[in-house]
DNA sequence: TGTACATCAGTGAACGCGCGTTCACTGATGTAC
DNA sequence: TGTACATCAGTGAACGCGCGTTCACTGATGTAC
């Protein structure tokens, strides 16, 4: 064997941080395959013996964020405490900056989704995870459990989505401390 | 004059008509300039007399839909009642199933908006008109009225974008009507 | 220990397609005389 | 009234580019003997 059994598994890793990366700050047609495999130290020829398309790698994306969410997931919490802070983050300053590695769900509706099943499937799994974390997160003066946490998914895509869309910084921060206000609100957490 | 002189701006109108269809329904990208013109009942070549690129008539579509909204809207109501009406058609069956006939704005984060001045400016506007119009529709036991109306539009867009993005339609049902629901009840008006 | 060989990760040239954009041309319409 | 002409909306062939995808090949590495 030319190659230590792990090698190809740490490639594979290395493409799909790379594609994460790139598609977050180009979007799906616009981060080409040549910048991926670049970004991993690769060329393109390699790129077809780790994935069937560039659509596969972006589901594997999806998918391999939430596993990563999942396994860096603090369990010493409870549940509700947990819950507060995934708002906290997920509407923070920070992430707001730093698109590279932003939730891929941010990117939600652009053309790909509308027609690729594995897509739609690694998102679809991605939105369950959310909702289903936030619903075991609501105390119990904020019910309907499962209505509030429907509700803060939307708040944290929706919020995020039209703070990046916007220019003016100060606006965009604004909406961004609104709406994760509310959201902290809603799960009777401030 | 070989024609009538509003001629142009009725085809310019079937353009922009026909383009909202199919952006809404393909996507920007995936949406192409013979298709929109076949729409319009022409074919390709005329188009750039009309529009100077592609984007640009995406933002104009942007525009045009802000617009026709402005006109369409009934000021007999007070502005709590319009803005009530707007949360329950923005995250209606009807919005849902319609995907030709969407607010544009569920398109948000997709390739195009990353790069294209134009029509970050026109997605930019549309935003703000949405949040003012919730603002001056707050009632006072929905406050801070400010940041209500930008939770709103959060959840609005952010709601209809995940609904939209689910195959399981009885979980998109539920995900709207989720939605909806803390919605209504965030403006006091349920 | 050294040589021949098998494996296979990675390379980069080439292909093909789709589509945005351009442009010389057509043909219908209204106007001038 | 009829003929020549100007205008200009619309046509469709052609161009060029980018990029996803393919494939024959390279060269490094470990193994067999």
């Amino acid at each position: 064997m030319p190659n230590p059994p792990h090698h190809r598994e740490q490639v594979r890793q290395r493409i799909i941080r790379s594609a994460h990366q790139l598609f977050n700050r180009h979007g799906f047609s616009a981060a080409s395959i040549d910048d991926i495999m670049a970004g991993a130290g690769l060329t393109r020829g390699g790129f077809y013996s780790y994935f069937q398309s560039k659509s596969d790698l972006y589901a594997e994306v999806i998918s391999c964020f939430v596993s990563g969410k999942l396994e860096g997931a603090d369990f010493a919490d409870k549940a509700s405490v947990r819950s507060a802070q995934i708002i906290r983050d997920y509407l923070s300053c920070q992430h707001f900056e730093d698109v590279a590695a932003s939730c891929p769900l941010i990117g939600l509706p652009n053309d790909l989704s509308r027609s690729d099943q594995s897509v739609r499937e690694a998102q679809e799994a991605a939105l369950r995870m959310m909702i289903e974390t936030f619903e075991r997160g609501m105390t119990a003066s904020a019910q309907p459990a499962r209505q509030c946490a429907i509700a803060l998914t939307s708040l944290c895509i929706g919020g995020m989505v039209i703070a990046r869309a916007i220019e003016d910084r100060a606006l965009a921060d604004e909406l961004r401390e609104a709406t994760m206000a509310i959201a902290l609100k809603l799960g009777s957490w401030a």
